[in-house]
DNA sequence: AATGAATGAGGTTTCATTCAT
DNA sequence: TATGAATGAAACCTCATTCAT
């Protein structure tokens, strides 16, 4: 029974650092992370300046907290698409963007973040997000060889250029439809457009 | 009379101006914009704090001018490729691709504030950085158009989208090979990767 | 009914209160007053925050309850003395002095905290302190006069001067053999040193 | 020229460091360090806060300062007495032990904060204050085996011992009358009884 | 034009104490 | 009785900007 006292003392807990963390989402969104104090955080969140340090240990772990956790989920949006579930690359690639862009869209705070404020920062969050991007280019070369050897993907480009090219015009897209505006589109549409230009580039072919 | 006098020392202005931009440059370059204080940046000039604020209004507002400074010479860059010096489509991209780089490569101090300081900073910088890349997407869209109608661009791709993927693809080699690391790189060949990749895309053409 | 449990409960109590002291002592002695949290009393006590306060109204409360302690036990020192059990002056003096050295060897925390922390406290702190010295010197001059009248003492001293001497020279030696180390040491040779230069002084008598 | 520029800012600079030095030394050594804010600090002072930060880096900083300071004066009071000047060891004794009395007197603010308040704080300042003990106590041991060399002080005293009875004495002494009280009192009269009692100690002699 | 001392609002963080459970 | 999450005043310190010299 004193587990009983234990486990709601642990839950309730986990909902006030919960609670400190979502709105903490919105006020490091809004007003960037050198602009917001913990008093704009305190305050979003309601509860008093001692509170926030029961929770959290200083401004910069809360945002590394945050950061965190959408690198965790944009990580599983990237290796989540079940490689099975469709037959054609293009069909795959497609779904793999398409959910990439769902989740940023549905994460648009944390994306917005992870955009513009997570960069320039203290050293350890631009070693997290450094590693994550490069982390993101890695797979990209790796799956772009696979490619190759499945006999996919021509055998004549620069890898490592070309995965830069691929995660930037990633980046681009997330950029001009969840960044920089708010209203809404159709992840499908885009993950098509930007599928078709990755594989098959701009050029009109000549019959 | 006198315009001797004013026009020596109107020069003499312009130098003491130039001689705190440049040293600033560096040092915003290095430690960001938040974790640079004026203090920093009168060290590196040499100068007295209140000299700094004969030549400048503000921290914000010398930073806006070095943005400035290097936002006119990338467009420079994107513009000044004269389309006659070189007949063929991909030839004329890759020039401007590889003046891109060049031109980032030349100012990587400028170009790493461009991309991990002005970002998520007052409303005045990112609504100047935001006007820039919509211009420059603007101009992708335009081109696009124009290849369209020249025949050379397949008419079946969403414009928009393109342009971010391609406005994005750029981005991604210039964070990777001029902000990222410091070493030396080949501008030429890698503009030819990316041209490559976004006239012809990565997919295998089957005989 | 119930004196049972109430005499048992008091008893708890009792026992509670101790524990939260000893602990307490320790950490104040090694931390020093100012510097030791209610947390670290907790802590060390292995008692809730609020437990804490219900046993003690407030930091300086359980600090003046050491305090109050520590005097108690060295007042007995002092006064515990049998004058009967010795002949000569000298020997009655040692066993005085003996005794203190021991009791303050014996609660070396307890006399740190006099000597080092219980200094430039708030004024209640001080007031009970200054008291204390101000009784001591007090007897001091008392015993002194005693032993003018009894032939044992020259009459032509300053006896608030001496016994401001006396005392200091006690301090003096607890300080330097209690407080400011931790190894053992000879409490009678010790004794025996003071109170001959206390009776004799250090002049070389001609013969 | 600029020279006279450079001395005068200099010199003002001295000034404004010496009048926080002396405001601070007053509100020390009426509230206590612990107890004192840099606030209180800079209200005494009639400066702003960043001023204070100008020319002290830390409270602990100008406390330390401040110690050093009336440490510096007590050295010199010790070591500062002519040995020619006059013929007699008691004289010679009592003309610097009047030299200390006289010396704390008019410095009666930082003693009190050598005496009451710079015991058990931050660790610098404590062994800055331990080590200054040390060094008079080994002075002292030093200028007994000095006495017994010149036949002047008895052979058989524990020097260590006796040493910090002296020590002991001259404390218990500065407490009681510079320390403790406000009112004056006669310098020539406490050093006689001091060194009267140190020498000869309270023992009546036997025809 | 050049200087650098001075300002004070505002930053992050601590901690003695309370109170609902 | 015992708990420990919550409080918020107040601590120390920084820094963009001003202004008398």
């Amino acid at each position: 029974m004193g587990d009983g006292r234990t486990a709601r003392a642990e839950r309730s807990r986990e909902l006030r650092r919960r609670q400190i963390l979502d709105s903490s989402l919105s006020v490091f969104s809004e007003h960037g992370y050198w602009q917001t104090s913990i008093t704009d955080l305190v305050k979003a969140a309601g509860v008093a300046r001692g509170t926030f340090y029961l929770y959290f240990d200083s401004k910069q772990k809360i945002f590394l907290d945050l950061l965190e956790e959408l690198i965790g989920r944009l990580r599983a949006a990237v290796r989540g698409v079940d490689p099975q579930a469709d037959p054609t690359v293009d069909a795959q690639l497609k779904a793999i963007v398409a959910h990439i862009l769902r989740t940023t869209a549905e994460n648009r705070h944390l994306t917005r973040i992870l955009f513009r404020e997570a960069v320039g920062l203290d050293d350890a969050v631009q070693t997290r997000l450094t590693g994550f991007y490069d982390e993101l280019r890695a797979y990209l070369v790796h799956t772009l060889e696979l490619g190759v050897t499945l006999g996919v993907v021509r055998d004549d480009i620069d890898r490592e250029t070309t995965a830069s090219c691929i995660l930037g015009a990633l980046r681009g897209v997330v950029h001009r439809y969840v960044v920089d505006h708010d209203q809404d589109f159709d992840p499908d549409g885009v993950a098509d457009a930007v599928v078709s230009f990755a594989m098959g580039g701009v050029r009109q072919r000549t019959a």
